[in-house]
DNA sequence: CTTGCAAGTTAGTAAGTACTTACTTCGGTG
DNA sequence: CACCGAAGTAAGTACTTACTAACTTGCAAG
């Protein structure tokens, strides 16, 4: 436990605490939600004063933004292309849908407390939510909608709306990292290894999807 | 507007007041979650004192369980194989996932609130969500898993975990619908009839399952 | 009519809530 | 080594929160 009270609090440097309470803020958010998270208990947590969270940060609301910023600099939000770009280039049509499920799964998995936060916002109509959507997801849907579209061309898909395509197959991997995180979250009804849902998931949508 | 002073205030039978009260404040709950609700403004709406929501309820946390009894007896949560009992016992297999998900997304549009008070109350991690979570979906898992191994058995669908096709079949739908709830509010990325919808993600889906 | 009882209210309370003010302490630099 | 700016705090502020006690009002049966 973190001393409270006068001399023995380490003092850091302002960028260092700043940090510290960002990630400490986003665990708290993530836990409880905006109006479920009070400044009292992030100074707590911290092992500072209330004052010093609001010397780091304007307001509650400014704090809650600039986890964002922070996330989408600092940790993750990387292109969720590059680690698929090869199977992309030689149109290995497994390889693509199995690493791009691969992929999100880990992803979900380590971000548990960043999913929740954005489930959240976009429960609370925060701009949080819509941000991330308007960048991430909507940049997916173009991307993985043209790759199919692309592979229709080739004779290799059949007819459908790329679009809603791409709606199903992400459906499953949200769905399933979802289910994981909120309800089934000690994989009662479904335990998979996050390589054998993906494997089945990619089958199944390219067998549904394949001429 | 209802008048909150005094002498006009319209006098219920207790069980009409109780009822009313409780859909406001699923309205609200659904909004703003729970805790970004308040007594007082669920009281507001309602259009009576705050101390008339405590005589209705011990407290919050009971209004807010009392939702789930209400929404249970009263409205909706019927049973979800009811309307395609006939082509499950035809085996009509794109009738059985056409008309879940038809039914799913018909449902999804008009309980919107519940939707998000689901949704809310899963992250807030209210016993709300379990028990909607223990009854409706692992139910759904079993019932639909059993059909789809019925008919790996008929020869008809191919060898895979019936639960994995499940989760599968499951997140197509209820991605989509969270989708239009959450994010792609004015369907903007997507736009599609919800029969449209249903009748692609049953093909594709029983394309990727079909011998 | 009156009277009993449920429906409803007024006016609180104690414990939070976000945020501020006025102050103290530390550590690197000239 | 003195000193100044940055890091940090104690103790508030004005307001909101869930919840309550003690009261009043309207309706229906005898």
């Amino acid at each position: 436990m973190v001393k409270k009270t006068g001399k023995n609090v380490t003092r850091m440097a302002g960028d260092e605490r700043r940090e510290q309470i960002l990630r400490i803020a986003m665990q708290k958010f993530s836990k409880h939600g905006f109006q479920g998270t009070t400044t009292k208990r992030i100074a707590e947590e911290a092992g500072v004063s209330e004052a010093t969270v609001f010397k780091h940060f304007a307001n509650k609301e400014e704090l809650y933004a600039d986890i964002i910023d922070f996330k989408a600099c600092n940790h993750g939000l990387e292109d969720p292309f590059e680690k698929i770009k090869d199977q992309l280039e030689a149109k290995d049509d497994f390889g693509v849908f199995y690493g791009m499920a691969l992929d999100a799964f880990t992803h979900h998995e380590e971000d548990r407390d960043f999913m929740r936060l954005l489930l959240y916002s976009a429960l609370e109509r925060h701009d949080l939510a819509r941000m991330f959507f308007d960048s991430f997801v909507a940049g997916m849907y173009e991307f993985l909608g043209e790759y199919i579209h692309q592979r229709q061309r080739d004779g290799v898909f059949r007819k459908i709306e790329p679009k809603v395509a791409v709606r199903a197959f992400v459906g499953m991997m949200v769905h399933h990292s979802l289910s994981n995180l909120l309800w089934d979250t000690d994989q009662k009804i479904l335990k998979i290894s996050n390589e054998d849902a993906a494997r089945e998931f990619a089958t199944l949508f390219l067998n549904g999807i394949k001429k």
